[in-house]
DNA sequence: CGGCGCGATCAAGCTAGCTTGAGGTTGAGA
DNA sequence: TCTCAACCTCAAGCTAGCTTGATCGCGCCG
């Protein structure tokens, strides 16, 4: 059990939760990396445990696989997050979090007077005022809108 | 200009900002009904402008076409929602909209626990709890998840 | 009554984030 | 040494919400 710091794909499937599949695409994306044995199977390191759990607390955060791969890419060659860089970025998450409750806040107003007013007009209402397109992202693709 | 209540589906689209193979695909998806000219084209109802004027609000709100599909579904025979049937829709908007509030704002608070601990821990972090799947439903399929 | 702009109908494509399946290889334990 | 679970590589599929393209038909204006 000494060097057990090398890891099949399938244990790290077990330790983070995520499906063998997801991880080799996350590979795939370059979110995570990995080193062959002679027979081309994936090993990891036990730090990519932590790696995938980061990116799997981001994603709760809303963060899409790019962004939350700009992240990792910012830290310095690549290693995975320790807790200074943790900290730094989760004050960056909170950031994002924040701005989307501000958002949702103030459609919430909005609706609010709407219910009021009733008016549904797509004029005069306030709910459909260009600056909050996209407002409280929903799911499914919104590019377009942009 | 008298029987100007039925139009077309470029007009229709010019009033709602809507793309026309947007439209004909809520047609396929029956948030919204035509009727067809001896020559196969549609024409809508003027207060279909109104209808997707609704669609468009309730998608900004974070619903799913499904979702404003069964609001919709909800109004007697399929009319138009009026001021009233407004109203008692957007009640229930508002209770959607501080839920996800609510989901989010928690969401925080455990960052900000977790700024303070850096621990990252997939078993004792607190951003890691089951219940929160989905937490602040990021872009793109979750269903596999829950 | 001729032209062309608007409309119609499929089928396929695109984004995100994966899963599923087919078909084949590896490697650790009995 | 043999076995069989675990691994590999593509390719295709799925959800949501549309768009794009190809190839047509309709209908209004002059």
């Amino acid at each position: 059990m000494n060097r057990n710091d090398i890891i099949p794909i399938g244990v790290l499937a077990q330790r983070t939760g995520l499906a063998v599949s997801a991880i080799r695409y996350y590979e795939d994306r370059g979110l995570i990396a990995s080193v062959r044995t002679g027979g081309n199977q994936r090993r990891f390191l036990r730090s990519d445990i932590r790696r995938l759990g980061f990116v799997q607390i981001a994603q709760k955060l809303g963060l899409g696989l790019a962004e939350i791969e700009r992240e990792l890419a910012a830290l310095p060659n690549g290693r995975t997050p320790n807790v200074l860089d943790w900290q730094r970025i989760s004050r960056s998450l909170r950031k994002e979090i924040d701005a989307r409750i501000q958002l949702l806040t103030r459609t919430r107003n909005k609706l609010d007077e709407c219910i009021g007013c009733g008016c549904l007009s797509l004029d005069r209402c306030a709910l459909y005022n260009k600056e909050d397109r996209a407002g409280a992202a929903g799911p499914g693709p919104r590019y377009v809108l942009d």
